[in-house]
DNA sequence: GTCTGTGCAAATTGTTTGCACGCAA
DNA sequence: TTGCGTGCAAACAATTTGCACAGAC
């Protein structure tokens, strides 16, 4: 698939989108991606964000960290990494510290049938600006 | 809150919305609910359904899993403990073996200033009946 | 010519909300 | 009476999609 990746691929915008992605930290929704691309491609749609967002997403070079406030939140770090979700404002951190192993998987495929391809560790709470404010957890 | 949720509450599609989510495994979704609903209570809503799980995700009584396949799946089982998606079939499944120990937060919270109020882990594949069905992750 | 990527706007879909009514205190 | 729970339908918002066109080959 990674083959399949490199042959159907390469336009301005669609390599704009993954750059953007590769380029930040803040794990963006599509309105984001959007935004940061239209003062360089003033006549970039939303639309065409999310196609491609999507055929990322099934090539593997782009994994979607979950909903944050009704946006789907996006990742270009695959590797498997714990995320920290702020409730109060909604950001999304990287915690690279402490990563669950990834043997387990084996153990609870063996007792259970299933066949695991992804996991992933989310915790939620208040990021640092947020407690420093006084911010509190929108639940 | 538990004695905030003991006094605003009571009323039997309320009671009935919470009884349902206790008393499956399923990890349901509103419309699942409503349509589980319909045949006792054939004037209820999907509106009443929505309203009410919002309430006891307030209250702590219900538990959102995130989103599969675009609809919000909930759970009344409140402690934290794994989950499988199968990314063929949506099923969610309980993962009660192995489960992170609760400890690492005071070791995270130290080093970032981030207030950790849960976790979650979620691990995706295919079910025990896609494997045997010869189904394909739809990704 | 074909094929692919795109803008645009319309459609779709999960969820929320405003309003009026009905019931219980 | 006041207040809360609800049905209903409209509103909303994120995402998807149909269509026509542009540009690469």
């Amino acid at each position: 698939m990674i083959i399949i990746a490199a042959l159907r691929k390469s336009s301005r915008k669609r390599d704009a989108v993954l750059n953007v992605m590769r380029g930040t930290r803040s794990h963006p929704s599509a309105q984001w991606i959007y935004e940061v691309l239209r003062p360089e491609y003033p006549d970039i749609s939303l639309g065409t964000v999310y196609r491609n967002l999507k055929l990322f997403i099934e090539s593997g070079e782009v994994v979607s960290v979950g909903s944050v406030d009704g946006q789907e939140r996006y990742d270009a770090r695959t590797e498997p990494h714990p995320h920290f979700i702020c409730t109060s404002c909604g950001k999304v951190i990287d915690l690279d510290c402490e990563m669950l192993s990834d043997a387990p998987y084996s153990g609870i495929e063996d007792k259970t049938g299933l066949k695991i391809e992804s996991h992933s560790i989310t915790y939620k709470g208040l990021c640092a600006d947020c407690v420093q404010h006084g911010k509190r957890s929108s639940h």
